[in-house]
Order: structure tokens, then C-alpha cells, then sequence
DNA sequence: ATGCATGAGAA
DNA sequence: TCTCATGCATA
């Protein structure tokens, strides 16, 4: 389960106060100019038979059977659409209109119908097969000063909701994190964002402009990821202060009919586009088959994995630490 | 809206 | 090496 537990511990809130977002600078090195590579020869699934391996193989083989071979009765593939649904099943939610998730899935695989028995498994509230690695860092990024308004004496951040997929749960103290609380705040905040006629990206540069100690411009994407809730808890508590600042400044100046004239909108010179490797489909479906079975493969795992499906190894690595942080994101919502 | 990626910090 | 916050590029 997630524990935003110890988070900001013991005062320190390391927050450099000239670490926050919308620094860096680009690096760009054109890390690979190859694309996808659909298995060419076909051979995707030859040698390499060490337990996990030719199992997730296995899986994976029966996948792609079932899209280009033939009609199979494929066994349970667990199809990881662990698109985050932020609903708390819980009794009775408070303030807010039900949202339908927004998640426009646009080109997926259209494969869900797939089983219903591995999926509602996950779904539920299956702490997924993390063992509950005991590091959390929320290292610095800036605006920890702000997020910090909520007391607790120095120590821990807020008690861990000691209740795990309990309907009737307790209702803990701390507002801030309580998930309903975030949940009604980014659908506010999305709807009067709205109103005032502001984008996400445009959001995302007038923090900027806020000038709150420590808090830079965020991207759209960002943005977005808060008003859709696809992000972690922590992330989702750290960042409602600041955006809620800015909702509160922006209705205010809107009131006062004050639009501030001056734009400092330097637009930044063309850099180096950085291109974005694509997965093909059926590679995809095999990570995932493997994934599955090992959602922590080794150095080695990840090297032959690699290499069976035609992928640059790191390619590989980045796929499987994305795909655990998607599994993991408000996957606490799910108990809530 | 989301897939693949980077980089800092913690293990 | 992993996690986590975050971003660029793109469907």
C-alpha cells in the first residue's frame, strides 16, 4: 500500500532554495535515434528459459496469439489498464459531483473486455505485490515551505491512515491529506480555471509569476495530472497549496479587472527536440506479460528482456520503473 | 491526456 | 539501482 508516512520527516524539509521545478537545463544528447523495432525475425520468444521468463513468456506468447495468431482461450493476462481511477468506493462522499473519470483513452490497444477476474483483483484494492519498501524521500522541490502548513511537531508528517481497504474507516484528522479533500479541490480548481479562460499550461508559467519562496513554473502536464488525479499522494498534497494560491490570486485580479500588461513570455529559442522512443504494440504487450510475473526484474532480467524484444536495455528499465509508478500512483485512493 | 525520459536523492 | 516528481513530445 502507498505510506506517505515519514514524508518531509524531521524538520527536514530539505528544500533548497534553489531546487524547484521549471529549472534544469536541457540535456538533451539524442540518446538513441532508433525507433521501434517490431521483432523482425519473429523469433520473440526463443531460448532464454529461467523460471519467470519463459513463464511471463508464455503469457506474452498467448497474448500476441490471441491478436495475430488465432482465437484462443488465452488465460488470464493480467491487463495492466491500471489507469488510475480515483473513486473512493466508500460510503458516503461528501462534496463533490461524481466525476466521470476523464481519462480519454485515445489509442489504446483495445483490448479490456480481456478477463474480468485478474483485473477486478487489482482493482479492488490489492496492495499490488510491493512489500512496502520502507524509503519515501519527497526530496526537495521547492515549495516543501508551503506544503509544510500543516504542523505536526517536527516529526513524522501525518499518521498513516491505519485502516486498509476498511469502507468504514476511520476519517483521520488531517484534512490535507485526506484524499476526498483532494479530490473535491482539483475538480474546483479545474472548473474555475475554466471559467477564468486559463489553460493548463498558462497555469503552469504563472506560478511562476507568484513568486511564492521556492515554487517555479510547472508544465501542462503537470497540471493536468492534478486536476485528473494521476498523480501520487504526496505529490497531489504538496502541490494544493500552490495551486490553490494561484486560483485565489487569479479570481482576485480577474475581480479587480487587472490583467498585468506586462508579459514576460520570453519565448525560448528552438533547442534540440528530443525525440520520444515508441514501444510497438506487441513488445508492449509482452513488458507487460512480464511484468506481471516480475514487476522488478534485475539488471540481467531487464538486459535479456531487452534483448529478446529488440530494445535498447534502458529503454527497457524506463518502461518498468514507469509502469511500477503507474501501478503505485493514488493507489491509495483506491482504499479510500 | 499520456507515453517515455531525466535527474536528484535515498537505499 | 530504485523511487519520485516532473517534463517534453505526441497521439
Amino acid at each position: 500500500m502507498y505510506s506517505p508516512d515519514k514524508m518531509k520527516s524531521g524538520g527536514g524539509l530539505m528544500a533548497p532554495p534553489g531546487c524547484f521545478p521549471g529549472r534544469y537545463s536541457p540535456t538533451y544528447r539524442s540518446s538513441d535515434p532508433r525507433r521501434c523495432v517490431p521483432n523482425p525475425s519473429g523469433d520473440l520468444f526463443g531460448g532464454l528459459n529461467d523460471g519467470l521468463l519463459s513463464r511471463a513468456e508464455a503469457l506474452a506468447a498467448v497474448d500476441i496469439g490471441k491478436h495475430q495468431s488465432g482465437p484462443q482461450p488465452g488465460p488470464p493476462l493480467p491487463q495492466l489498464k491500471h489507469d488510475m481511477v480515483y473513486h473512493h468506493g466508500v460510503g458516503g462522499p461528501p462534496p463533490h459531483n461524481t466525476r466521470p473519470h476523464q481519462m480519454g483513452h485515445h489509442g489504446m490497444e483495445g483490448i479490456d473486455m480481456l478477463d474480468p477476474l485478474t483485473s477486478s483483483s487489482m482493482t479492488t484494492l490489492a496492495p499490488m505485490g510491493e512489500a512496502a519498501p520502507p524509503h519515501h524521500q519527497l526530496h526537495g522541490y521547492g515549495m516543501n515551505h508551503v506544503m509544510n502548513h500543516h504542523h505536526h511537531g517536527g516529526g513524522l508528517a501525518h499518521a498513516p491512515p491505519a485502516h486498509l481497504g476498511h469502507p468504514s474507516a476511520a476519517l483521520h484528522p488531517d484534512t490535507d491529506t485526506d484524499p476526498r479533500e483532494l479530490e473535491a479541490f482539483a475538480e474546483r480548481f479545474k472548473q474555475r480555471r475554466i471559467k477564468l479562460g486559463v489553460t493548463q499550461a498558462d497555469v503552469g508559467k504563472a506560478l511562476a509569476n507568484l513568486k511564492l519562496p521556492g515554487v517555479g513554473a510547472l508544465s501542462q502536464s503537470t497540471i493536468c495530472r492534478f486536476e485528473s488525479l494521476t498523480l501520487s499522494h504526496n505529490n497531489m498534497i504538496a502541490l494544493k497549496p500552490i495551486l490553490q494560491a494561484w486560483l485565489e490570486e487569479a479570481e482576485a485580479q480577474a475581480k479587480n479587472k487587472r490583467r498585468d500588461p506586462d508579459a514576460p513570455s520570453v519565448l525560448p529559442a528552438g533547442e534540440k527536440k528530443r525525440k520520444r522512443t515508441s514501444i510497438a504494440a506487441p513488445e508492449k504487450r509482452s513488458l507487460e506479460a512480464y511484468f506481471a510475473v516480475q514487476p522488478r526484474p534485475s539488471g540481467e532480467k531487464i538486459a535479456a528482456i531487452a534483448e529478446k524484444l529488440d530494445l535498447k536495455k534502458n529503454v527497457v528499465r524506463v518502461w518498468f520503473c514507469n509502469q511500477r509508478q503507474k501501478q503505485k500512483r493514488m493507489k491509495f485512493a483506491a482504499q479510500h
